[in-house]
DNA sequence: GGGCGATTTTAGAATCATTCTAATTCGCCG
DNA sequence: CGGCGAATTAGAATGATTCTAAAATCGCCC
């Protein structure tokens, strides 16, 4: 577990506390599950990890310690349709992904921490300008990863 | 029907024939109802749209047509995994929007048209930073709008 | 206008992620 | 050790979307 990993479970097992709620076990893997991962699981995906250590863990508890990190504002979820959803747990906070269309891989796009704080500045401005409250935002970019764009000129 | 609504259903109607696919009547309704409404309607909206004239149409064809739209470009298509997706046939380039957590409301952000073209640029310089080979972007800011703010102060 | 092969449409079943439910188990305080 | 509230479980329910197989319709040639 590399070490923003190991602050982030700290973060979240903070902020859940402070709600009253209760760190079991399987949601302490959760945690660390969500935090150690720059891959962006589904919730499936952190089930199969939890179960590594607690092969009787359900999918609705992992389900249920997802929507208590949501609500404590500790986790990003990625919406899709036609597939499961995904999280990240590394950054909390609104920032732009790229998404592989073809292999599905998500990868954070800035990778200058919380230095700039360039997506919260823009939440503000739209808010001004559109008397919207807003609490989030969602930018992705939708296209081919590198390696499958090789993968796809071999074939 | 306003001038930009009678403009995107031949815009439509013209991408879809270029893809051999015949225009039947519920069909081009499919094409009205989307390209009528800023409402940015679900599959069922439509579906509901194109049954006042023909009360057989069924949901599947409402899929298939959306379906067909997408692969033609001529239909942004807005993901949701707890809600049903909406569509948006009026502007078929990536461009931000506005969406009420409350009362479900989508909005288009820039009213300016295909003037900018400000989206497509950064599509551009995101692909050159990173190699991936983009084809849209999804933004979208969530929050709560001035009406339901007001409906929400009231109570 | 009638008939034909191809396409479209339909109703309903299937799928699949997520949520719900009711019953069981756990953790912990006394 | 007993008991209470919270957490967890297995499985059912939900709901949007997709699939399927059969029926309807279309464009077109005669």
């Amino acid at each position: 577990m590399d070490k923003h990993a190991a602050r982030r479970v700290d973060e979240m097992r903070a902020s859940l506390l402070e709600r009253g709620v209760t760190i079991t076990r399987r949601r302490a893997m959760t945690l660390e599950a969500l935090a150690s991962t720059e891959r962006h699981p589904s919730a499936n995906e952190i089930h199969a990890e939890v179960r590594r250590w607690h092969p009787s863990t359900s999918l609705a508890t992992i389900y249920n310690t997802i929507e208590l990190l949501k609500e404590a504002g500790q986790i990003l979820e990625l919406e899709f349709s036609g597939a499961a959803n995904r999280y990240d747990g590394r950054r909390p906070q609104s920032h732009p992904h790229l998404i592989c269309l073809e292999c599905e891989a998500i990868e954070d796009m800035d990778d200058d921490g919380e230095s700039s704080g360039g997506d919260a500045a823009a939440l503000d401005r739209v808010a001004d300008a559109t008397g919207y409250k807003l609490v989030r935002q969602r930018t992705d970019y939708y296209g081919v990863c590198p390696p499958c764009q090789e993968a796809g000129a071999a074939r």
